[in-house]
DNA sequence: CTTACATCATAACAGTTGTTATGCTTCAAA
DNA sequence: TTTGAAGCATAACAACTGTTATGATGTAAG
């Protein structure tokens, strides 16, 4: 096992510990303990704490972005925007725990405008994609003409979102048939 | 000045120590600092951290409902809809920190299931307005009548919330405007 | 075998945390 | 005037924090 292995290892203890324990509680010795081991683990492998924070939650959004990416593959037309929004969706439990991560960092950010600003750059990649998207949709006339695509690529960030937040918040109330159908139905309304 | 103004006068302390250091960065010094006190009065006023903590956001969720159903009121059909929705959204700079309460507490609450709890019966109390208000509409025949009510009551929330983070991890990408737009266009896709 | 480095454990450091106890005012009731 | 409580300041407490230094172990290269 390597050393990029190991240096995953801890970061994926402290991302259990941050989903059982919370961001505030996810401390040096409560991840060593995770880890089963001692805090010299943490910090051969881990500069500061933040080094090790970031990257747990970098690993998080590198793991979506993948997966909306392999949903895009072989996918056409308005189908394939609909698959790479449900890839970035809680569907199933192992997802819930990915938002989890993802709710606390935001919380953890607010007052912290280091940390914003790297979510901003996050939002702006996303965009960009979901952008060229609707871009791509648009030259196809699937999707209306007349939308302003930037608006539009914010108003489907706003729907993952919301609805991951629900889900974290509230699971029963958002299923994995709800979640689709409710990203169905935003996107229908998109159609020319 | 009575005794419950001044125990509010501590929490808008709290209040303004969370949204410009962050709710794990907002202790009992801080607090007492930013009030030009010291430590003594804010334990004088509230047991626990934790009660002052949960008494601060109580003030923010209570201040907003109240906007929803000074909204309301006066107002009919669709638009009575659109207008509580919009009474819940970040259209200024005093509610995009309310906003940035409510997220600060809500990664705050990953990973503490009673705090969990609590936001559950939050929106549950939020979900039972929105749903009402659907019913309405639907009797009305003001909108589609095979509308799952429940679900779209948690599509307006899940969009409220969405629009919520964006804003305040995006400022620049969320104009008031562009609120106003994305529930206009959500609610728009609602009607008979 | 020796050297050197990676891996990890242990311990100590100074700083911060929430909580509690104590004492000092001020001011109204008895 | 005495009594008592409210409002608040101060200080101390143990527990916890991130960070750092030091030493022990194994292991591969020379």
């Amino acid at each position: 096992m390597g050393y990029d292995d190991r240096r995953l290892e801890v970061a994926q203890a402290a991302w259990r510990v941050i989903v059982r324990e919370g961001l505030d509680r996810t401390s040096m010795r409560a991840i060593a303990q995770e880890l089963g081991s001692s805090t010299g683990v943490v910090t051969h492998y881990f500069r500061d704490k933040e080094e090790l924070i970031l990257f747990a939650l970098e690993q998080v959004v590198e793991s979506t972005l993948e997966s909306m990416r392999a949903c895009a593959k072989g996918q056409q037309g308005i189908n394939r925007l609909e698959q790479m929004i449900a890839a970035a969706l809680p569907l199933t439990d192992s997802d819930r725990d990915d938002w989890k991560v993802w709710i606390a960092f935001l919380g953890y950010s607010i007052g912290r405008d280091r940390l914003i600003q790297q979510h901003q750059k996050r939002y702006d990649l996303i965009r960009q994609i979901l952008y060229q998207e609707l871009a791509d949709l648009q030259v196809a006339k699937l999707i209306r003409a007349d939308l302003d695509l930037t608006l539009e690529a914010n108003a489907l960030i706003a729907l993952v979102d919301g609805i991951g937040t629900g889900v974290v918040i509230c699971p029963d109330q958002f299923s994995a048939q709800q979640q689709r159908y409710l990203v169905h139905q935003h996107i229908h309304a998109l159609q020319a």
